[in-house]
DNA sequence: CTGTTAGCGCGTTCAG
DNA sequence: CTGAACGCGCTAACAG
């Protein structure tokens, strides 16, 4: 291992100067700073970030808590912020929702396992937690910020997305196509930003005096197999008395319709289904898939911002406020002849 | 912050006896070890992992490079490494392929980022780098792994998948359902072990002296935009001259499909379409896709192993080998008639 | 502007 | 079995 003290030995000059013209905090004349950039050169010199660390007091690390590697959701947001990391020369280390107990007992171990890590600001991705949890990590965390809900004395470090509108929005769209018989599928077991949307879609058809929707729910989380077994119902049914169907998520709308398409149901001819994230995938299915689109990943990336800015004293630019949309794609059809 | 001096004060001891008994290395008597570690539940004491690290010249911190979180292939593998570092009380520090220059280039970027990092060891899952680039980084590195390819000089650390044994079986079952007119679809500018698997299918094509199949060639990486626009070569061609189409990857056969229902083609009526990776997705499509399963997932989390392993002192069990698998599902239909 | 000194918090010698 | 001293590699504060 080659130390800074090699290198101010090689380069004639003190221990404080090589590190001052190294690290760059501190003046040092032009012509020092050549030589021992010169010996940094020869000896290959890297400095150690652990001893930096310990006498500096910051990682250069931040911890991001969310659920799962796997699924559609997440992938993109943590693409997006292991580059916003990497431009700063910052890393990231991850904790994702397994090991024993409920789940929020394992959401709990992992925000753990992060503390334990000494990161300089924590990133939450999750909805398992509860606030009165999140509370006292902020306690043990220098910084932290949450991404998709809104924690009661942490408004500043909240960065909310509005599933309230979005599954209005979702429901005014498909009547103005001319819908009135509805189904919705969820779970009452996933997260409480499921609950949201599904809440204000089923709202916004009782302001529109829809009859109530018929609801499939899934037992469980929302993944591919769950909604697909959920789905039977619908497939093994005598007759669809809805012709637009909700989904929970572009997982749950995928699945339901495949297993749907299975047997024999057209879509959209006789059930429109519309999903909500956009995920990447929801534009390659057959038909490719309406759906809501949501803004995770901007609203995660400047909740990453808005965590650099307070924990490294950076001046990144933060919005706080995106817009849901519709996306339309072949899922849903227009039950009203076009003027 | 609280010491580990403020810990041996509290418990009356000395410090070097209070460091032995909270870090379990050395004999410390039953007695003094209770008090310490009544004093370490009092003062909730958690020692410094940096003050640890850099003492002990060891982080418990191993980096993994790859490609992307999106995308459907490493999000399954991410979370296998991710539990099998926590069980060990590890973490992990990612580095994609972003930046500026060739994708060889940019990963070379991100291994840097990793070296610097002081990682204890690195994963590799790429097919960009070169050998020497691998070589090069060895030498940096206390320990390396490299998952889906074979570094001559690096066998012990080499986790190769046997695409060439894939891509013939690929090839063999679709032969043994009665197909003799196939195309391909994949990209020569992807990377090596897609060219393995194609030119697998093609050499086993010939073997079996089937038509040299048609090849639809997609322009760069196999993304879904790129295999859609791709497949437009299919939709629009007067008429179809195969009755199988292989795809280097599930994403590319799931653009495939949905490319060429929009255009009226049924599958596998006219065109059995095969997959390859055996992404989780790939059982939720319509028809349900048809795949080579690829023990991706079981191959990185033996590679992990054997990291650890070397890197920590464990003795994790290590397997090297795993087969490919054909899955059927309803994508592609049999020319045979049933006996 | 520069060199020297003193920590950062822990592990690991050594005597005792 | 215990306690005091030293060192990991670097940054920061202080004189010069």
């Amino acid at each position: 291992m080659t130390t800074i003290r090699d290198v101010a030995k090689l380069a004639g000059v003190g221990l404080g100067t090589a590190s001052r013209a190294i690290s760059g905090n501190g003046v040092v004349s032009t012509k020092t700073l050549a030589k021992v950039e010169q010996a940094v050169r020869t000896l290959n010199f890297s400095p150690s970030k652990v001893a930096r660390s310990l006498s500096s007091k910051t990682q250069g690390l931040v911890g991001i808590y969310f659920p799962s590697f796997e699924g559609t959701y997440f992938a993109p947001i943590l693409q997006a912020i292991e580059k916003e990391l990497r431009e700063q020369d910052l890393h990231m280390v991850t904790a994702t929702n397994f090991g024993s107990g409920t789940r929020r007992e394992r959401a709990v171990q992992g925000m753990r396992f992060l503390i334990e890590r000494q990161c300089d600001g924590v990133l939450v991705l999750d909805t398992y937690t509860h606030d009165a949890d999140l509370k006292a990590f902020k306690k043990q965390i220098p910084h932290m910020v949450v991404v998709n809900r809104l924690v009661p004395g942490m408004v500043a470090d909240s960065f909310p997305i509005d599933h309230d509108l979005a599954g209005r929005m979702a429901a005014q769209s498909l009547i103005e196509l001319g819908h009135r018989r509805f189904a919705v599928m969820h779970s009452e077991r996933h997260s409480s930003d499921v609950d949201v949307r599904i809440q204000a879609f089923k709202s916004q058809l009782q302001k529109n005096k829809c009859p109530k929707p018929t609801e499939f729910i899934i037992d469980g989380l929302l993944t591919f197999p769950n909604a697909w077994k959920t789905s039977e119902q619908i497939a093994q049914s005598k007759q669809i008395n809805f012709t637009a169907l909700f989904c929970a998520t572009d997982v749950v709308a995928m699945a339901a319709m495949s297993r749907m398409q299975t047997a024999g149901i057209d879509i959209p001819g006789q059930v429109s289904v519309l999903g909500y994230d956009n995920a990447e995938m929801a534009a390659y299915t057959y038909p490719s898939l309406s759906t809501v689109h949501i803004p995770s990943k901007e609203t995660a990336v400047n909740a990453c911002r808005r965590l650099l800015n307070q924990t490294f004293g950076l001046q990144l630019p933060v919005i706080r406020s995106f817009q849901p949309a519709m996306i339309w794609r072949d899922s849903v059809r227009s039950l009203v002849s076009s003027k």
